[in-house]
DNA sequence: GATAAGATCATCT
DNA sequence: GATGATCTTATCA
């Protein structure tokens, strides 16, 4: 079951906190990939300094000033990219960061093409989609873009119509929540201490 | 194991 | 002109 506008619609924590265990789908080459997301992160409206929305609406951030239920997809160090799906009702602008997702069923996902690569070449270094890899864990907001094939073509994509990729339900399971702060935001003053990151 | 540095560019000042 | 919601490789210990 693909999630709803709804799920979306509601307070930032609470999404990035029920993300986790849902799956990732990407159509690409034909083929559909769904890996199951394991950690996220939450960057909530204007007053929080680690959210782009704190600069205010820009180009770059009007996206999260839009409708729930939107990716905002954008370039970070100049080769990575970063996805992040809209959450609360419009002109609140906010985001959840996906930053970590696990491929549950690797087997299926072996292709011809890499069924011959031996044990070493299967690192992180040379993840194609499709790969048989014994790496199963995307770890990392730009390593799961480039595997996932998601760049900034893929900015502004409603995730709750789109063919290219959305979320579905996963099973319902009890899954143990922990929470810290979030990676890569010292400049945020007090918010970087906030307890915004929430992985199983 | 830890730490440092390089890659590379959109965005904002 | 500086910076960053990152990742990889190199160099230490």
């Amino acid at each position: 079951m693909r999630l709803s506008r709804q799920f979306f619609n509601r307070s930032t924590l609470s999404v990035a906190r029920d993300l986790l265990g849902m799956y990732l789908c990407r159509r690409v080459n034909g083929r559909i990939v769904k890996v199951k997301i394991t950690e996220t992160e939450a960057y909530c409206g204007t007053k929080d300094k680690a959210c782009h929305a704190s600069k205010g609406l820009t180009p770059r951030t009007k996206i999260m000033f839009g409708p729930p239920g939107h990716t905002y997809v954008y370039m970070i160090y100049g080769m990575y990219h970063c996805l992040n799906v809209v959450t609360e009702k419009e002109g609140n602008p906010s985001a959840v960061l996906v930053r970590t997702v696990e491929i549950p069923n690797p087997k299926l996902q072996i292709t011809n093409k890499f069924q011959n690569l031996n044990y070493k070449s299967k690192t992180s270094n040379n993840l194609e989609l499709g790969t048989y890899n014994l790496a199963l864990k995307l770890d990392g907001p730009g390593k799961l873009c480039r595997y996932l094939k998601i760049d900034e073509k893929l900015n502004g994509v409603d995730i709750i119509k789109s063919k290219e990729l959305w979320i579905e339900e996963g099973k319902k399971e009890q899954v143990k929540v922990k929470r810290g702060k979030r990676i890569g935001i010292d400049y945020a003053g007090s918010y970087k201490n906030k307890l915004w990151r929430f992985w199983i």
